[in-house]
DNA sequence: TTTAACTTTCAGTAATTATTGAAAATACGA
DNA sequence: TCGTATTTTCAATAATTACTGAAAGTTAAA
């Protein structure tokens, strides 16, 4: 009976883990860096890149680098135990605390890059004149605000508690 | 003296349209579509096939598939005038409905998925007892309630006029 | 019809991105 | 310090994704 209940599980965590991964890359990520974040989001005790290599089947370069990626992001960190050489590494599974991350990483990605250029485009083309000039001028300038905006939000939400935010939003958008 | 500033914006255009083709690679959208979107948000008449061929520098059937591609999406719509056989397109340039479908089409994406895999996941383990299937549980849970008011923010936020979302936004988020 | 302007498709190829595996570097305990 | 367990790097290769160009398909005017 247990065997059986823990097939089940298992199942459902290597199809949470295989999932997580397609759609990591549609976010953008890749693959192995989103299996990785899954595995260990939802495995309780901390794994060693050894334990990691051999769940996912991957080759140690490609476990090491999508690891370190993970650190670097801050969405895992790394254990060490006294006693032991090995390193282990753990997830944040703060669920809230995951998504001010992502938001902080995609709008250094995503957002900030766009900000630049249209500053950029403003710069280069200010007082010219013309239908032409004035029609990119237009078009930049909304651009421009709009972004402003959403950066401002990103930048608000990603650094608020979820206790202030959640609620709000809920009831903003119920 | 005119020449001078036709090639200043002219030079802003161009980086404007290569920029924004970078940075729709971060945003999972490829190159060449982004180009041609940012081409026709900043060029007034509508263009022909042949014209933003000319204008990338790309070949008629990656000019065919990304049109159609921004067509599906509804950033760009075609426009038939009586006479000519050639086909045009122009951008939709007004920044909040551009906003509105980049929100709908990335929830599609981005989103869905995310919600089935959960919710998958949760039917299959749904029963299941002890700690490690318990523990498994409440990880998905967390995520998938998360994820479903994501998702009616979106929603919500994609359907409503820009006039009432964002003085509100602004204000709560200032 | 026929013709020609125009659009679509798609097999082949190019460009990009991800992964491996083994060698080099590092760091810990004896 | 040395020996070894562990981590990191990176050139080679595999996998994926994007692009080309020419041929096939479509449509509208003559």
């Amino acid at each position: 009976m247990a065997t059986k209940q823990q097939a089940r599980l298992q199942a459902a965590k290597d199809e949470f883990v295989t999932q997580w991964g397609a759609i990591g890359n549609s976010w953008g990520v890749n693959r192995t860096m989103a299996q990785i974040h899954a595995l260990l989001m939802v495995t309780p005790d901390p794994m060693s890149t050894d334990q990691v290599m051999e769940e996912l089947k991957i080759s140690r370069g490609n476990a090491n680098m999508n690891l370190r990626e993970l650190v670097g992001w801050g969405l895992i960190r790394s254990i060490v135990r006294k006693g032991e050489r090995k390193e282990f590494f753990e997830a944040e599974k703060d669920v809230w605390k995951i998504f001010c991350i992502v938001t902080r990483e995609r709008k250094r990605r995503e957002i900030d890059p766009v900000q630049d250029v249209l500053h950029r485009c403003q710069d280069q083309t200010a007082g010219l004149k013309g239908t032409e000039a004035e029609t990119f001028q237009k078009q930049i300038k909304e651009l421009s605000d709009f972004v402003a905006t959403t950066s401002r939000i990103m930048d608000k939400v990603a650094s608020s508690q979820q206790s202030k935010i959640v609620p709000l939003a809920s009831k903003l958008f119920k």
